[in-house]
DNA sequence: TTTTTTGTTGATACTCATTCCTATCTGGGA
DNA sequence: TCCCAGATAGGAATGAGTATCAACAAAAAA
């Protein structure tokens, strides 16, 4: 992504374009694999010496919140981060731990038709997604 | 459940019978909350003063270890305990932030099905669970 | 241009769930 | 009863994430 687009990304946001909100976009998506905001900021360092840990928690926390990014959890609790905002399913590999994207938008469709024809007694759904645990093959 | 059937449940996991496994089962199986391991230490120092906070945490993941409960990651992700073994999901509620179950063995065999019969490249389904977020009415 | 306001950053201290360490204790087999 | 592998108590250590706040920069107002 070339610096026009990032930083249309980053106004479009409603966000000031700064020097660190467009490193720590552009090494997010360059990532494939779900960072932490842990291992954005060691993607991020050595290139910037001056950036602080606690201005990448804010940054990614600031994308998600401007729709920007999606958060989630991990099996193990730890935060992710995925610049990818079209609504996706992840496949957790328990040898490698890592994490990959799994869109399947007949499988989304599905779901989303299974809850609206039957309810939950006394719940109303918002979200359903999907946990898929495995091996990479 | 009474003092014999607590007995039984802990030494046919392979356990030994000791008085802080039986106290902190029987407080985790009469919670329907899916407590947190510090859930179940403030419900259960009272009636005993003695026991420490690291003996439940090491004890709950006993329980684990021999299939005595689930363990999951909730979506702020703390370590949340689950008497119940068989397959369910949970229910996820955005305003009490508490967690409920939800059963339901049609849905379970459709999803099993569908990775039965649609294959997801380069990965090995194991285990497929559901995410249910939402409001109780 | 200067001043004011507003938002951003870096450094650091802090919180809090969970794990680790180790001295001590205990249930149950010999 | 005695013994010891396994269990426990208590507290320190870890580590992800948050809060605070002074310094700074960029835009808005004067």
């Amino acid at each position: 992504m070339d610096f026009q687009k990032l930083k249309n990304k980053i106004t479009s946001g409603g966000l000031k374009f700064t020097h660190q909100r467009m490193v720590i976009y552009e090494a997010l998506c360059r990532s494939e694999d779900h960072p932490t905001a842990d291992m954005v900021f060691s993607r991020v360092k050595e290139a910037n010496p001056g950036l602080s840990k606690g201005t990448v928690y804010k940054t990614l926390d600031t994308f998600v919140h401007a729709n920007m990014v999606q958060k989630f959890t991990d099996d193990l609790g730890l935060m992710r981060f995925d610049p990818v905002l079209e609504s996706h399913s992840h496949l957790y590999c328990s040898k490698s731990k890592k994490i990959r994207d799994y869109k399947n938008a007949a499988l989304e469709k599905m779901l989303k038709k299974y809850f609206e024809e039957n309810q939950i007694d006394g719940f109303e759904v918002e979200e359903v997604s999907l946990v898929i645990k495995g091996k990479t093959k």
